[in-house]
DNA sequence: TAAATAGTTCAAAAATATTTGAACTATTTT
DNA sequence: AAAATAGTTCAAATATTTTTGAACTATTTA
């Protein structure tokens, strides 16, 4: 049985669970520092469409911190929820 | 575009990305100690061919060391590749 | 104000992953 | 030797995820 911490954890791995949306996290770990969601898909060669998709599960997931700014959408890593849900996941299990 | 570290880099988030992969995972962790799949399946409620499916991902990931004796085949889990590959992720990429 | 740009939403199509049951191998128990 | 047990493999069915293109909103540029 799967309780409600789980579910999260759940989300963060199923995030990261992906080729592209690894690529993405590495590029935004690189670039260290907000970018718009159309410079990384023009990076990353994935669709807008596709990248629209993409960005939402991973701040659905709170891997990534979005700020909307007139047309643009700017994105960076949460590091913090990296470290709950990643670095700390073996020792917290 | 993909690299060959991230390919197994992708296994291990795969691997982890399903409730009842994760479930094994904290189970082994909790046990701390080798037990059969057998064992695993029938407390977490997993049919043997599923079960039989999800030790297999989580093998081929390298998550899980498994030793086959006789019938039956015990897991455990293999600290090093969590370490490396989950731990110092968000460190390493 | 018309055209271009950035991104979202939707439903359909395509691709992947998971579950199931039957048949199988190998070992152990009766 | 027959029956039971532990696990694997296979193909089909099911479920979930991802991609696509068209239509849309909102903002900016010409």
């Amino acid at each position: 049985m799967m309780n409600t911490n789980n579910v999260k954890q759940l989300a963060v791995f199923k995030a990261l669970a992906d080729p592209a949306r690894l690529e993405i996290v590495e590029y935004l770990k690189h670039v260290d520092n907000e970018i718009s969601c159309g410079e990384v898909g023009k990076a990353l060669n994935i669709s807008k469409t596709s990248g629209s998709y993409h960005f939402k599960i991973l701040q659905e997931a709170g891997l990534i911190n979005a700020r909307k700014e007139a047309r643009e959408k700017y994105v960076s890593l949460n590091p913090e929820c990296f470290d709950k849900f990643i670095t700390n996941f073996y020792k917290n299990i």
